[in-house]
RNA sequence: GCGCCCGUAGCUCAGCGGAUAGAGCAGGGGACUUCUAAUCCCAAGGCCGCAGGUUCGAAUCCUGCCGGGCGCACCA
C-alpha cells in the first residue's frame, strides 16, 4: 500500500464516518495526505484530518478520531491505528501490504515516481540565455542544472515542457565583442568597453583561419565579419559545453527573428489595443504602472529605436501564441529587478500574470578553491565558466551540487568537498547506492540468487526495522517528485536520494541479502533482492530527474 | 529611500500549519577474515535573529524592527 492509496483509505473513512454521523460532507476535503512521522512511536503513517475537521463540523477532535480509527481498521492491509495526543490518527501497515511495493516499483520501472498532477499543462521554460559574447558563466550553469532537471520533472510530473534559449546577435554588447575580436586579431589592446580574456584571441584567431581575406578588408568590413564569423562560432561553442553537461535545448530562439518578423509591431498594437500605451516626450511607453510596477516603461525611444523590453514583449507574446499556458522565466539575483515589469507586461497583454507568467529567481554561485572564492577563469578573465566547474569537479558532481539547494540560498560550491570520495560529498554519497544495489545483483546473479516470480514473491518477510523503514522511504519517491515539479524545487529531489540513501546503507548494514557460503537460497533472500532492485530503480530514476549518472561500478 | 532574497547546532544547510526541530561536516567514542568500510553505530551539540499577531497547534502564515546579500536606466 502506497501513501496516496492510504491517504485514499483515510478520506473514505472519514466520509463513512461523516455519512453515519449525518454531518455535511461537503466539510470533507477533496483529497488528503498522510505524514511520515519521525518518532516511530507514532507509526508508519499519520494523518490529521480529525484535527483538520473538527472544527469545521463540530465534533471534538478525539471523537471525530475514535470513528476514523475504527472505520480505518477495517481496511485491509492496515495493521493497527492509534488515537494520540489532541486527535493523531497514527498507523500501522501490515508487512505484507507495505513490502509489495517493492515489486510495484521493480515491475514500474522508470515510470516509478511519475505522474499525471501537471497533465495538459504547456510549459514553456527558458533558461541560460546568454548572449554569445563569451564562454557560460557560473551564474547560468546553475540555470542549465536546476532548469533542466526543471523540465524533466515537469514532463514526469505529465506536463509539455518547451526548453528555451533565447539570445542576441545583433545589440550593442555584440558589438562590443566584435570589435574586441578585431582589436586582437591586430594585436593591439581590447577596447575601453570591450570583452578581455583569451577566448578572445582564440575566437579571432579561427576567424582568421576560416576567413583570411579579413586581414586585407578595412576596419568596418573586418569588423562584421568578425561579428558574423565570432557568434558562430562563439554560440557554436556555448552549446556544445551545455551539451557536454547534459543540457539541450528545445528551442534556441533568436531575438532578431523577433525583428525581421514584425512581432514587435505586433506586440505594440496587442498592447495598445489593451489600452496601456502612451506616448510622451517623443517615447512609446507602456503603463506598467496600471499592474503595479514602479515606473512605466520605454517601448520605442525617442530616436526610433525598439528597446530590449519592448523586444522581451514581442517574445512573451510569442510564447504564449505558440500555445504555451506557462511562460516560465529563470534569472540570477541580479536581475530581480525584472520582476514586477515583467509581470506588469503580462497583465498588460490581458494575462493574468499569476498565471500565465512565472519568474523565478536564483541566488548566485561561486566556486571556492583552498577556502577562498575563485575570481577569474584562465580563459575567461574576468568570470568563472561552466568549464572552470566542470574541470574542477567534474559534470556529475557539477549537476547535483548546483540542483540540490534551494534556488533562494547563494551557494559556495567547494571543490575539495565535491571530489571527495566519502560521506560528506553528497553525490558519491547517493551514486555509492547505485553502484552497491549493482554490485548485489552481479554477485546474486553469480550465486545463483534470482528474484523468481512475481507470484512467488513473500512481501510480508519484509518486516525488519530497516527494511521497513527502508520501503517507507521508497514510498516517499513519487511524493516527492511531485512536489519538487509543482514547487520549482528540484533540490528536494536531491534531498530525498540523500535520506533515501541512508535507509538503504542502514538497511545493507542489518540485513544480509545474499546467501553467505553454500547456505541455501530463501524466500527472505529473494524477498531481500526485490527490496534491493526497488532502491536501485528509484535511486536511478532520482539521479536521472537531476542529470546524474546511476553508476553500475565505482 | 523603495523592492526582492536570506537569518535554524561551532560550520554548510533541510524542514510547502502538526507530536520531543533534522542531516552532513568539525570535535569525542566504537564496528572492516565485507554482499564495495566510498559504509554503519553511539554520545554530545538549539532563546529556529528580535517583538507582537492569527491558530486547537507557528521555524513555517501576517505585521513591525534588527542584521547580511542583491537590485532600483529612453543600458543590453
Amino acid at each position: 500500500m502506497t501513501p496516496a492509496e492510504l491517504a485514499e483509505a483515510v478520506l473514505s473513512a472519514a466520509h463513512a464516518v461523516f455519512d453515519a454521523r449525518g454531518l455535511d460532507r461537503s466539510a470533507l476535503p477533496e483529497r488528503t495526505a498522510v505524514e511520515r512521522p519521525r518518532n516511530p512511536e507514532h507509526g508508519d503513517y499519520a494523518s490529521t484530518l480529525a484535527l483538520q475537521l473538527s472544527k469545521r463540523v463540530g465534533v471534538p477532535p478525539r471523537e471525530l478520531a475514535a470513528d476514523l480509527s475504527e472505520q480505518l481498521g477495517r481496511t485491509p492491509g492496515i495493521k493497527s491505528v492509534e488515537i494520540a495526543g489532541p486527535g493523531f490518527l497514527n498507523i500501522r501497515l501490515d508487512a505484507a501490504a507495505a513490502g509489495l511495493l517493492a515489486r510495484s516499483i521493480v515491475e514500474a520501472g522508470p515510470a516509478y515516481g511519475g505522474g499525471t498532477a501537471l497533465a495538459g499543462q504547456k510549459i514553456n521554460l527558458e533558461f541560460v540565455s546568454a548572449n554569445p559574447t563569451g564562454p557560460v558563466h557560473i551564474g547560468g550553469v546553475r540555470w542549465a542544472a536546476v532548469g533542466d532537471a526543471l523540465s524533466r520533472l515537469l514532463r514526469a510530473s505529465g506536463a509539455e515542457v518547451g526548453t528555451e534559449y533565447y539570445f542576441n546577435d545583433a545589440g550593442s554588447q555584440i558589438d562590443r565583442f566584435a570589435r574586441s575580436l578585431l582589436a586582437a586579431a591586430k594585436g593591439e589592446p581590447a577596447p575601453e568597453d570591450g570583452y578581455g580574456g583569451a577566448y578572445i584571441a582564440e575566437i579571432a584567431e579561427q576567424v582568421r583561419a576560416k576567413r583570411p581575406e579579413v586581414a586585407t578588408l578595412p576596419d568596418e568590413a573586418a569588423q562584421e565579419v568578425f561579428r558574423v564569423e565570432g557568434v558562430a562560432l562563439m554560440f557554436d561553442e556555448i552549446k556544445s559545453s551545455l551539451r557536454g553537461f547534459g543540457v539541450d535545448f528545445d528551442t534556441y530562439f533568436n531575438e532578431k527573428d523577433l525583428h525581421d518578423r514584425g512581432e514587435l509591431e505586433h506586440a505594440l498594437t496587442r498592447l495598445r489595443e489593451q489600452g496601456h500605451v502612451d506616448e510622451r516626450d517623443g517615447a512609446v511607453w507602456l503603463r506598467t504602472t496600471d499592474f503595479g510596477d514602479d515606473k512605466d516603461r520605454v517601448l520605442r525611444k525617442s530616436n526610433g529605436e525598439w528597446t530590449y523590453f519592448a523586444a522581451d514583449c514581442a517574445y512573451y507574446l510569442d510564447k504564449r501564441e505558440r500555445g504555451f499556458d506557462r511562460a516560465v522565466y529563470m534569472l540570477g539575483a541580479d536581475h530581480h529587478g525584472y520582476v514586477g515589469r515583467m509581470k506588469a507586461m503580462a497583465a498588460c497583454f490581458g494575462d493574468d500574470p499569476q498565471v500565465h507568467l512565472e519568474i523565478l529567481i536564483g541566488q548566485l554561485v561561486s566556486l571556492v578553491r583552498d577556502g577562498a572564492p575563485v575570481r577569474m577563469s584562465k580563459r575567461a578573465g574576468t568570470v568563472v565558466t561552466l568549464e572552470d566547474l566542470v574541470d574542477a569537479i567534474g559534470v556529475d558532481a557539477a549537476r547535483y551540487a548546483l540542483a540540490r539547494y534551494s534556488s533562494d540560498s547563494p551557494i559556495d560550491i567547494d571543490v575539495e568537498l565535491w571530489t571527495r570520495a566519502s560521506r560528506d560529498n553528497p553525490v558519491y554519497y547517493v551514486q555509492y547506492v547505485a553502484a552497491r544495489t549493482a554490485s548485489v545483483g552481479r554477485n546474486a546473479a553469480e550465486v545463483g540468487l534470482t528474484r523468481g516470480d512475481a507470484e512467488a514473491f513473500r512481501p510480508e518477510l519484509l518486516a525488519h526495522e530497516k527494511e521497513n523503514e527502508l520501503l517507507k522511504a521508497l514510498a516517499e519517491f513519487p511524493a516527492t517528485v511531485a512536489a519538487a515539479a509543482e514547487l520549482r524545487e528540484p533540490h528536494r529531489v536531491a534531498r530525498y536520494l540523500e535520506e533515501l540513501s541512508g535507509a538503504y546503507h542502514r538497511f545493507y548494514d542489518n540485513c544480509r541479502i545474499l546467501p553467505r557460503g553454500d547456505e541455501e537460497v530463501t524466500d527472505l533472500h529473494r524477498a531481500r533482492l526485490w527490496l534491493n532492485d526497488a532502491t536501485r530503480t528509484v535511486i536511478a530514476n532520482g539521479l536521472h530527474l537531476l542529470g546524474v549518472s546511476a553508476p553500475e561500478r565505482m
